[in-house]
DNA sequence: TGCCAACGTAACACGCTGTAACAGAAGTGG
DNA sequence: CCACTTCTGTTACAGCGTGTTACGTTGGCA
């Protein structure tokens, strides 16, 4: 079947790298993410099957990012983490996680409980697919999230391409947070290849154009897709969301 | 939902007990068993939603039998042992156990454990049936998989090679997840002749492209066989399935 | 004001995909 | 056996999507 699309979410670089090469040399694809912003960028973007995070994320906890995730999602959560007494484990299952794994992690015996719970969640994918496809409106613009088009206000249909159309969903998925070109970077990399995330140059800032002279009126001066100077890029626009 | 039912297999009568007093107290329906026989004997019975099971009960071995179980049902299986080396745990996982805990454990932490393993379970079961399904339905399109034809929402009936059937069904039996050009020619390659694999060329995309041709509105502007660029392709409309 | 980094975007290059045209392969009926 | 049809893979070419480069512009700051 298809490859299997971890998240791994850690804010140690040598921990995530770590991480991910163990899975990537294990068939499975491995996307790196270190806050609760970009695990949500991700998840709006595109396929999830399996977040392994950690619980201490320098100023976030994975514990209560979990119970978010959980209220919304039924994507597979196993935390992990250096605090292993009971009770720090209880609190972990009590706000929905799948497993629980104490670091430092025997990998071989990590990779064994990833695939255990993936297995027991296999089939509930196409589900989660379906409660990602929500639709936006904002400034009069209709954005069906399952199409790679959206409605102008004056009924005319805009066609996007497939990277335009990620980009608008991690804008969206976002609202009134900017996000950095590496957090966009990161959300829109389909293809687990970490390294390939640095050597981006300057695709977004053209993506980003390319998708401002689609859907603003006046692209020198735009409304909705504003630039945040020193930091990257945020969707100012009211949004209102369906479904 | 009901009160949940587990099957407690251990052949430590004390052991056994505890277990099942600590269940009972809270809100689950225990169930006593010592061997594998008794585990079929309820299994064949009545709904079990999940079992506990003692990896070392006398001459049967827990491990063996969580792999035979696996090859014929999906119930959870939690094993229960006081070996807990990372190479017996992980026998476990490789057998299809659901999670491992070593003796002797936190009671209120095996319990945490258990409502996970049930949670996923329960979140993922509503799927399960898709396995032995025959008819797919898909925007007013209906598609018996015994035939090489199917009714277009007009009610014509659109002919189908015997390979556009297949990948047809290839896409169809994968809801919603992109497959690369390689996934789909192994999938399409019943014959097990894997030198053909290779010398495939771009015979997926022609395939695609025929059958877009046959069965989208506008093959130019395709809505339910899309492109996954980079990547391969996906059948992106809501299907539903029957029998 | 002048400086410099950040940003916008035109122009280009390259790779991926759609598809027309062709060529075998496999069946069908005589 | 042949002529014919149908199915399927290959090739070639055109078009599009996307990243890079280069250069002009903007905005902040001393």
């Amino acid at each position: 079947m298809s490859i299997p699309r971890l998240l791994v979410v850690d804010d140690d670089p040598e921990m995530r790298s770590m991480m991910t090469q163990l899975l990537q040399q294990n068939s499975f694809i491995a996307l790196p993410a270190s806050s609760e912003r970009e695990i949500r960028a991700h998840l709006s973007n595109g396929r999830i099957d399996l977040i392994l995070l950690d619980v201490m994320l320098g100023d976030e906890n994975g514990i209560d990012i979990c119970a978010r995730l959980r209220r919304e999602q039924d994507v597979p959560i196993i935390l992990v983490s250096a605090l292993s007494a009971d009770h720090q484990r209880m609190a972990g299952y009590e706000v929905g996680a799948d497993d629980y794994i104490a670091k430092p992690f025997n990998p071989q015996l990590m990779l064994a409980r990833v695939r255990a719970v993936m297995q027991r969640a296999r089939r509930s994918s196409s589900l989660a697919y379906r409660r990602r496809t929500r639709t936006f409106r904002f400034d009069g613009w209709v954005f069906d999230g399952k199409r790679d088009d959206l409605h102008s206000p004056e009924g005319y249909l805009v066609a996007l391409s497939q990277r335009e159309t990620a980009l608008l969903k991690v804008l969206l998925a976002n609202p009134h947070i900017p996000l950095t070109r590496d957090e966009i970077v990161t959300a829109l990399d389909v293809t687990g290849d970490s390294d390939k995330s640095e050597a981006q140059g300057r695709a977004i800032d053209m993506l980003v154009g390319r998708l401002r002279s689609k859907i603003e009126t006046n692209p020198k001066d735009p409304q909705m897709l504003r630039t945040e100077r020193g930091v990257g890029y945020i969707f100012a626009a009211d949004i209102s969301v369906e479904e």
